[in-house]
RNA sequence: GCGAGAGUGGCGAAACUGGUAUACGCACUGGACUUAGAAUCCAGCGGGCUUGCCCAUGGGGGUUCGAGUCCCCCCUUUCGCACCA
C-alpha cells in the first residue's frame, strides 16, 4: 500500500468511502444464528430540504459514532436513514418556481444523498426509505382503512387550527404558543370536517408505559406527561332553576369536589350548546356571537370577559341559586365546557368574580402545621380543612373530595371521571404533497372506504400549482371524479391528504423490510428481531410531536395484529442545537455554516471530529472556527504519528506475537506506562459508550494518549534505546488501539491507518481487549490535607500503610509547619492510595 | 404563574458513588526554526500579593476531617406548558 507523507483528507475519503460502498460494509443482516446480539441504531430521518445543515451532521455523527462502535464490540447493527418527503416546502417551491413537488423533491433527495456520503455515514443505503414513493404510502393507506374499520380513524366536524399563510388545518401538537410550528404565522379557528386517528383511546396507555421508557431523558417523559394531562374529578349536573328534570341541567367538570359549597357561579364555554339556548335577548346575543368571534380569530389569551346569561343553575349542595355566565376563559373541548365557580379557592375564577361583582364564600382554611405560615388571602389553592359545607365542615380536603363525589353519586347526580387534555390527533391536511386519505364519497352510500386490494391510491402528477387557495387537488377533475367501490355509483373522492408525521410515525418498521419487492410494509420476523430501536438520536423539538405520535402508532399496529411491540424506542438521546454567537443558525441570523463548504477545506473526518469534541451530544453546542482548525490539526498530528512517522517501524511487526511467561519483566517500564493508561482509556471508552455518550471525553483521552505515545518515542529516540519485541508488539497494540478507539469518530482516516499498520480492514478487527503488563505504579502520589486544607503532596510506594504514610507525610517541610509531632494530631483519615487527612 | 434543567479560567469544556478543581482543546504570550511569514515544535497561561501563602466552581448559609458534587434560601439564565377548572 502506498502511503503518503502527510494527510490528504480528499484522498483518504474518497478511497474509503468508495470502498465502503463496494463492498457494502454497512449492510445489516439479520443475524439467524443469533451469535450476535442486534443492535439498531437510529437517527431522525430528515426532511429533503436540498441541503444538510450543521444540526444534520451532529445528528448523524453521533448516531454514526455509536452505530460503529457497536459493531466493533461485535454486535449485529442496523444502521438506516431515508427521506421525510411529503410536505410543504416542495409545494411553496413547486408554487415559486412552476415546478412539480415530485420533482423538486427527487433532486433534494439525490443531492442531500451525496452530502450523506461525504460524510461517511455509515449506513445502509440499500434499506433507504422515501416517504412519498406510492411502495411506501401504500401501506399508510392500508392502515388508515385498517383503522378506519377499528374506529381508529374517523371524520367530524370541529373546531380546528387553521393557519392561513399555510393554507391548512394542524393538529393541536402543531400549535406552539398560539402560533404555526412551521411558519409561526397566527392560528385562528375554523369548524371543519376533519380526519382524526383516535389517539386518546390510548391516552392511558401512552401514560403508563411513560414509567418504563427508563432510557429517554425525563425531561421529554414529563413534557408527554404533561401532554397526555391527566387529571381525575367529578362531573356534576346543575340543574337549571325553572326545570324539574335533570335532562336540563348543566354538567360541569371539577377536580376540586371539596369546594363545591363555595361554587358561586356556573361558567360555561361560548361555544357551549346551552348558550345559544340561554341567551335569547338580543342585546346578550350580539355579546355572545362577539366572544366567539374573539376566540377564532386567536388562540391568543384576551382578558377574561363574559357576562350573565339571565338563567340561573342551583348548586346541589347548598340549594341556593347562583347566576349562570358565559365566560371566554372556558374552554368547550375540555371536561364538559362548563364549570362550577369557586372564586375563593381559583385564581381564574377570583379574578372573574371581582371583576363582575360575584359573590365569594369561602370554604377552605389553611389547617395549622400544613404550611409554614398560614396564608389566609383569597384565592387559596391549597388544600386545608373545609369550612361553611354543612356535614364536611372539619374535614381535609382529600377526605371531602371523596365524601361529597360519594355523595353525589349516590344522589345520582354525580360520577367520578378522568379527563385528559390529549386531544384526538387531527390528520387532515388541505395540501396537495402528501398521502392521500383513500375515501370516496358516493352519492348513494356517503363515506366509502378504497378496497384495499385497489391501493396505492396513487398522487396525481399532472397538476398546475397556482399558489391560490384550496389545494390544486380539488381542482382535478381526473382525481376527484371516480366510482362508488361498493355501488359503482359516482363519487367524489377526499381531497385532504394526511399529516406528514403519519408517515414518520411508522419509517422506523419499514427500514427492518430489506426486500422491498415483497408486498408487505414488514415482516413480524423482521420487527421482532429488530425491534425496539436500541438507542434513537434526534432533536428535542419532537419530544410531544413525533414521539408521542410514533408511540401511538406501533400500539395501533400492535392492535391490529402485525407484531408484538409496546414501545418502538428503548433509549433516546436527544442532542441538542448548534448555535454560533449564541443563536441558533438560520438565514435570517446570517449565521450559518455550511458543511460542504467545511468538508471542502478540512475533510469529512474533521468536521465530525470537532462537532464531537466541542460538547456532550445533549447540550448546545457553539461553532468556532478556531475550534475546528484545531480538530484538523490533531488529525494531522495523528496522521503524522502513526503513519509518516512510525507506521515503517510497526507495520511489519507481527501482531499475533505471544508473549512469553515471564517476558512481562523485559518490557519497558515506559510502555508498561503507557498501556495501562491505554487500558483505562479502553475501560472508561466502554462505560461512556454504554448509553452517556460523552464522546467528547472520549476524544481528549485519546488525544493524552497520543500525546503520551510521542512523548514516550522522543524519549526512546534520544536515549537511543533499542526496543525488545515484546516492547514493539506492545506499541504496535497501543496504536492499534488508539485506532480503533478513534474509528468512531473519524472513520476514513482510522480506515486508513489501521490498513497501513496491519494490512487488513479494520471493519474486521474487534475492540481491544485490555493487555495486563503487569504495569505496577510503584509509587503513587498522596495528597495530604491539614484541617480538610491541601498542603501536599507525597509519593509514597503503592497500598502502603496509613502509618508509613503519616511517616513520610511528617518528613515533608510543608507539613511540618503545620504539624510538628506526631503526638499533637488529634485524627487522621487515610483514603488508600489517594488522601491523607490530618486534623490537629 | 407552574414544571424541568443549567451557572466552573478570556472561550468550548473535564472532574463516575463527596477526596490533589480547571484534564483535553481553542485563544493569548514568549522562544526555536525561517530573509520574512505560514506551518510545526518547545515553554507559559484562574486571580492576588510579601514566592509562600491567601482567594477562587452565580451569591449567602449549613452538613462534613474534606463540598463544583449533598441540604436550605436567593440571583441569573435556558427550555417546556400556560386560562385544561
Amino acid at each position: 500500500m502506498e502511503i503518503d507523507k502527510s494527510y490528504d483528507f480528499n484522498k483518504i475519503e474518497s478511497k474509503r468511502q468508495f470502498l465502503w460502498k463496494n463492498k457494502k460494509t454497512f449492510g445489516a443482516q439479520n443475524d439467524i444464528s443469533g451469535s450476535k446480539p442486534k443492535f439498531y441504531c437510529l437517527e431522525m430521518f430528515p426532511y429533503p430540504s436540498g441541503k444538510i445543515h450543521m444540526g444534520h451532521v451532529r445528528n448523524y455523527a453521533i448516531g454514526d459514532a455509536i452505530a460503529r462502535f457497536k459493531r466493533l464490540k461485535g454486535y449485529s447493527v442496523l444502521h438506516p436513514i431515508g427521506f421525510d418527503s411529503f410536505g410543504l416546502p416542495a409545494e411553496n417551491a413547486a408554487i415559486k418556481n412552476k415546478t412539480n413537488p415530485s420533482g423538486w423533491t427527487k433532486s433534494n433527495i439525490d443531492s442531500m444523498t451525496l452530502q450523506l456520503k461525504r460524510l461517511g455515514f455509515s449506513y445502509d443505503w440499500d434499506r433507504i426509505v422515501i416517504t412519498s414513493d406510492p411502495a411506501y404510502y401504500k401501506w399508510e393507506q392500508l392502515f388508515f382503512l385498517q383503522m378506519l374499520k377499528n374506529g381508529l380513524a374517523y371524520k367530524k366536524a370541529s373546531n380546528v387550527n387553521w393557519c392561513e399563510s399555510c393554507h391548512t388545518t394542524l393538529a393541536n401538537e402543531q400549535v406552539e404558543d398560539g402560533k404555526c410550528w412551521r411558519c409561526g404565522n397566527n392560528i385562528t379557528i375554523k369548524n371543519m370536517e376533519q380526519w382524526f386517528f383516535n389517539i386518546t383511546a390510548y391516552a392511558e396507555e401512552l401514560l403508563k408505559d411513560l414509567d418504563d421508557l427508563k432510557g429517554w431523558p425525563d425531561k421529554v417523559r414529563t413534557m408527554q406527561k404533561n401532554w397526555i394531562g391527566k387529571s381525575s374529578g367529578l362531573s356534576v349536573f346543575f340543574k337549571i332553576e325553572g326545570s324539574e328534570d335533570n335532562e336540563d341541567g348543566i354538567e360541569i367538570f371539577t377536580t376540586r369536589p371539596d369546594t363545591i359549597f363555595g361554587a358561586t357561579f356556573v361558567a360555561m364555554s361560548p361555544f357551549h350548546p346551552l348558550a345559544k339556548e340561554l341567551v335569547k335577548e338580543p342585546e346578550k346575543r350580539i355579546e355572545l356571537e362577539r366572544i366567539i368571534h374573539n376566540s377564532l380569530v386567536s388562540k391568543d389569551i384576551a382578558e377574561k370577559e363574559g357576562f350573565f346569561t339571565g338563567s340561573y343553575a342551583i348548586n346541589p349542595f347548598t340549594d341556593k341559586k347562583i347566576p349562570i355566565y358565559v365566560a371566554n376563559f372556558v374552554l368547550m373541548d375540555y371536561g364538559t365546557g362548563a364549570i362550577m365557580s369557586v372564586p375563593a379557592h381559583d385564581e381564574r375564577d377570583y379574578e372573574f368574580a371581582k371583576k363582575y361583582n360575584l359573590e365569594i364564600i369561602r370554604v377552605i382554611r389553611p389547617k395549622s402545621g400544613f404550611e409554614k405560615e398560614p396564608d389566609d388571602s383569597l384565592p387559596y389553592m391549597l388544600q386545608g380543612a373545609i369550612v361553611n359545607s354543612g356535614e364536611f365542615n372539619g374535614l381535609s380536603s382529600e377526605e371531602a373530595k371523596e365524601k361529597i363525589s360519594a355523595y353525589a353519586e349516590k344522589l345520582g347526580i354525580g360520577k367520578k371521571v378522568i379527563n385528559y387534555r390529549l386531544r384526538d390527533w387531527g390528520i387532515s391536511r388541505q395540501r396537495y404533497w402528501g398521502c392521500p386519505i383513500p375515501v370516496v364519497y358516493c352519492e348513494k352510500c356517503g363515506m366509502v372506504p378504497l378496497n384495499e386490494s385497489d391501493l396505492p391510491l396513487i398522487l396525481p402528477d399532472d397538476i398546475t400549482f397556482t399558489g391560490e387557495g384550496a389545494s390544486p387537488l380539488e381542482k382535478l377533475e381526473s382525481f376527484i371524479n371516480t366510482k362508488c367501490p361498493k355501488c359503482g355509483g359516482y363519487a367524489r373522492r377526499e381531497t385532504d391528504t394526511m399529516d406528514t408525521f403519519v408517515e414518520s410515525s411508522w419509517y422506523f418498521l419499514r427500514y427492518t423490510l430489506l426486500n422491498r419487492i415483497e408486498q408487505v410494509p414488514f415482516k413480524k420476523d423482521d420487527i421482532s428481531y429488530w425491534l425496539p430501536v436500541d438507542q434513537y438520536v434526534g432533536g428535542v423539538e419532537h419530544a410531544v410531536m413525533h414521539l408521542l405520535y410514533a408511540r401511538f402508532f406501533v400500539k395501533v399496529l400492535r392492535d391490529l395484529n402485525y407484531f408484538d411491540l409496546d414501545e418502538p424506542f428503548e433509549n433516546l438521546l436527544t442532542q441538542g442545537m448548534v448555535v454560533k454567537n449564541g443563536a441558533k443558525m438560520s438565514k435570517s441570523k446570517g449565521n450559518v455554516v455550511d458543511p460542504d463548504e467545511l468538508i471542502k477545506k478540512f475533510g469529512a473526518d474533521t468536521v465530525r471530529l470537532f462537532i464531537l469534541f466541542a460538547a456532550p451530544p445533549e447540550k448546545d453546542l457553539e461553532w468556532n472556527d478556531s475550534g475546528v482548525e484545531g480538530a484538523f490539526r490533531f488529525i494531522n498530528k495523528f496522521y503524522k504519528t502513526i503513519i509518516t512517522a512510525y507506521a515503517d517501524i510497526f507495520k511489519n511487526i507481527d501482531s499475533d506475537f505471544a508473549m512469553e511467561d515471564g517476558s512481562a519483566g523485559n518490557i519497558n517500564q515506559g510502555v508498561k506506562k503507557i498501556v495501562y493508561q491505554l487500558s483505562l482509556v479502553i475501560e472508561k471508552t466502554e462505560a461512556e459508550m454504554n448509553g452517556r455518550y460523552h464522546f467528547n471525553t472520549i476524544i481528549s483521552s485519546s488525544m493524552e494518549l497520543l500525546n503520551n505515545f510521542n512523548d514516550y518515542m522522543a524519549d526512546e529516540i534520544q536515549k537511543e534505546r533499542v526496543l525488545n519485541p515484546a516492547d514493539r508488539y506492545l506499541l504496535k497494540y497501543f496504536l492499534n488501539s488508539v485506532i480503533i478507539i478513534l474509528y468512531p469518530f473519524i472513520p476514513h482516516v482510522c480506515s486508513e491507518a489501521y490498513e497501513i499498520l496491519n494490512g487488513s480492514a479494520i471493519e474486521k478487527a474487534s475492540w481491544p481487549e485490555i493487555k495486563d503488563t503487569g504495569y505496577i505504579q510503584e509509587k503513587c502520589n498522596i495528597a495530604v490535607q491539614i484541617n480538610g486544607k491541601m498542603r501536599d503532596v507525597v509519593a509514597i510506594d503503592l497500598n502502603a500503610s496509613e502509618d508509613s504514610v503519616i511517616e513520610a507525610a511528617l518528613d515533608s517541610n510543608k507539613i511540618r509547619k503545620y504539624v510538628a509531632h506526631k503526638s499533637s494530631i488529634k485524627k487522621t483519615i487515610y483514603i488508600k492510595n489517594k488522601l491523607l487527612s490530618i486534623i490537629v
